[in-house]
RNA sequence: GCUGCUGUAGCUCAGUGGUAGAGCGCACCCUUGGUAAGGGUGAGGCCGGGAGUUCAAUUCUCCCCAGCAGCACCA
């Protein structure tokens, strides 16, 4: 027992009977059981000496049960609405569950009211969850027979020794691992049916369309409308509606996924662009610019050209025709530029540029690098998926025995870098070799080892998603969440043998022969754009004044104070800041709502009395109270306040 | 790119087989008002684009385009 005590039962008793025997209110709550660290059912047969512990309804590990449960209820109801569904598969995740269906016409919302009734329905019924095991072979045919392909390839794919079990809830049932509580009464009555989305059967592209409902459950009421109104209020946090209430920046048609910045947009792109090159200059680099549209040759020679294509951009090295009713191109192109998609390739070129000695490595060559990538139509969302970016990138050119102490520092770079920006809900990844890839697979070694060292020598946890590597080396990733819980990443780390041994890019060592030196990809933001939206859902519009576009509103009650505001403005404007006057003729109440909703940190209120006694009243942005101060004073804690983390 | 949904005024959204409405915003007028919306008047729409059905289409059907959600792909 979890108490560390200890109790005796026959061979064969169940999880259940354990629970019976402690307290008859254990029993009513209980939905599963922990066997030796395993999850299994209550009505599991115990049959040798085992530590346990038993799940209740009420405890955290409970939700993915009843999530798992629920997805089971799902698909019953929806076999029992549509005959002829197909069933697939239908996990718990993060919030709640989905199942995945293949049917001809997928179900839209409309659907939803009438499959959540049913399961409803099906939970009152309170049916058992009973498990089976079957023969491989039995349970291939008998879904077959059936017409469940999509169940009868995932047998089929089961490794021989896999135990091949079915849970049964009344008459329906599903190939399943289990566990799964008692009965689906267990499931109770908080959960709702959220959305229908498509989904490829087995993540594969190439595969069938499913149709995927999305659900959600929690084991109260008040969980699941406390989760609901998460979801309100981070909608509210979403960067695209606040860039267009807060006058930031817009997309139109006319360039699909690339932003329109507007004045207040740019200034935080501008803030942050400057203290981003204050930093790195601080870090040693040195700062490049290089061309947008390059030759085929030379992403022939880097590897895009083969690994990276389709996403690009194109151009024929070709005069256009400008004969009206002709095509634009007389003869087929054959020669091509391509809009840079990375910056890697030219800062090589820089490098190779001149003969470099060993004394001269590590070189960090920094630059705000605008790039384009063709991305799926369905990718693009707002400023976090776009397909002109500027990515603050940077390229290390270091010796192999300087590779530790670059990746180091650049982690902690990285980390002070997002402290200044209150920024600390991220976690790291390791991506390993995709199957796409350049180089030996010693280099990836080297390469892959050399990411796990300095991620040891900080101390930092991470993850790893073997595979999801770049095509010339694998990746270090700093993940972050937008509002809506979609992961995003940003800064990255790259371990690079290939591309300077693909451009010839060497250095002379200490024994006066040539080498070829390690690249480092790096970059913090990631890119500006998608760096700033995430930040501006992170503080729901409410930027720091270092970054905030307005930084403060001089907003007066009367227009006999038009003169005393105007030279605060001044005084803010002199040194450095941005505020703005708002001498409309407004009542102050107005005002105050305007530029509070539009999100200015501090407004400074100017009425009859603060211009006789040269003060101001001031009032922050989120909060009522108000506070008098001396004009001079004001702005001089103000400038000191606005000034940026460096 | 795939599946589904959506597309009406600058923004948020109603609405109808007989070519349109609200609130906010904007302009003008009145109001000089003390910390989250003072009052009045007015301008503003090829109802995403194209085709079809119909006497008649913003409304129904089809095709395109775009946006949104998810999938796939990715900074």
């Amino acid at each position: 027992m979890p108490d560390g005590n200890t109790r005796s039962y026959t061979s064969g008793v169940t999880g259940m009977d354990i629970a019976n025997d402690i307290s008859k209110s254990l029993a009513k709550k209980s939905i599963a059981i922990v066997i030796n660290e395993k999850e299994c059912d209550l009505s599991l047969p115990i049959e040798n000496d085992v530590s346990i512990s038993i799940i209740t309804r009420d405890q955290d590990a409970a939700l993915e049960l009843i999530r798992h449960d629920c997805a089971h209820v799902l698909a019953e109801a929806v076999q029992e609405l549509f005959p002829g569904t197909q069933v697939t598969i239908g996990p718990s995740i993060e919030n709640g569950f989905y199942y995945d269906f293949y049917r001809e016409t997928p179900f839209t919302i409309e659907d939803l009211p009438k499959i959540e009734k049913k399961m409803r329905q099906i939970i009152e019924r309170g049916n058992p969850f009973t498990r089976e095991v079957w023969d491989r072979n039995e349970a291939i045919k008998f879904f077959k027979e059936k017409g469940e392909a999509f169940k009868a390839e995932l047998i089929e794919d089961l490794p021989e020794s896999e135990t091949i079990t079915i849970y049964k809830q009344g008459e329906w049932l599903d190939l399943c691992r289990g566990p799964h509580m008692p009965t689906t009464k267990q499931v109770g009555t908080a959960f709702k049916l959220m959305k229908v989305a498509g989904a490829y059967w087995r993540g594969d592209s190439n595969r069938e369309m499913l149709s995927r409902i999305y659900g959600t459950a929690w084991r109260t009421q008040e969980e699941l409308d406390a989760y609901l109104h998460q979801l309100e209020e981070a909608e509210k946090r979403d960067h695209r509606k606040l860039g267009r209430e807060m006058d930031l920046f817009h997309f139109d048609p006319k360039a699909q996924g690339s932003c329109f910045w507007h004045p207040k947009g740019f200034t935080i792109y501008n803030q942050m662009e400057t203290y981003i090159r204050r930093r790195v200059n601080d870090a040693e680099y040195v700062e490049v610019k290089t061309p947008q549209l390059m030759d085929q040759k030379l992403w022939e020679t880097s590897g895009h050209w083969q690994k990276y294509r389709e996403d690009m951009f194109v151009v024929p090295d070709v005069t256009p025709n400008t004969e009206e009713g002709e095509p634009i191109f007389k003869e087929e192109p054959k020669d091509f530029m391509a809009l840079k998609p990375m910056n890697c390739p030219a800062h090589v070129e820089i490098f190779k540029q001149g003969i470099k000695s060993y004394k001269d490595l590590p070189i960090r060559m920094a630059e705000f690098g605008c790039c384009h990538r063709n991305e799926a139509h369905g990718a693009l969302h707002g400023l976090l998926r776009v397909r002109q970016f500027t990515q603050d990138d940077g390229h290390i050119f270091c010796r192999e025995d300087q590779i530790l102490d670059e990746a180091v520092a650049f982690c902690e770079l990285t980390q002070k870098i997002y402290k200044d920006l209150d920024f600390e809900d991220y976690y790291l990844t390791l991506e390993t070799r995709p199957e796409e890839r350049i180089g030996s697979d010693e280099l990836w070694d080297k390469a892959e080892n050399g990411l796990k060292q300095a991620m040891d020598h900080l101390g930092l946890k991470y993850e790893i998603a073997e595979g999801d590597g770049a095509f010339y080396g694998p990746k270090l990733g700093f993940i972050v969440k937008d509002a809506i819980g979609r992961e995003w990443g940003c800064a990255t780390l790259q371990i690079d043998f290939n591309l300077p041994r693909r451009f010839e890019a060497t250095y002379i060592g200490e024994d006066g022969e040539k080498h070829y030196p390690v690249m480092l990809h790096r970059a913090i933001l990631g890119t500006l754009e998608r760096f700033i939206g995430i930040m501006i859902e992170h503080f729901a519009g409410k930027l720091p004044l270092w970054l905030a576009p307005t930084q403060c509103a001089i907003a007066t009650i009367t227009s006999e104070v038009d003169d005393y505001a105007q030279n605060l403005y001044e005084q803010l404007k002199a040194n450095g800041m941005r505020p703005i006057l708002d001498t409309r003729n407004e009542k102050i109440s107005y005002k105050v709502r305007e530029h509070s909703t539009g999100k200015v940190p501090v407004i400074f209120v100017i009425g009859k009395s603060e211009a006789e006694e040269n003060t101001v009243s001031i009032r922050r942005l989120g909060s009522q109270k108000t506070e008098s101060m001396n004009a001079e004073e004001a702005v001089k804690a103000l400038i000191e306040e606005a000034k940026p983390p460096y």
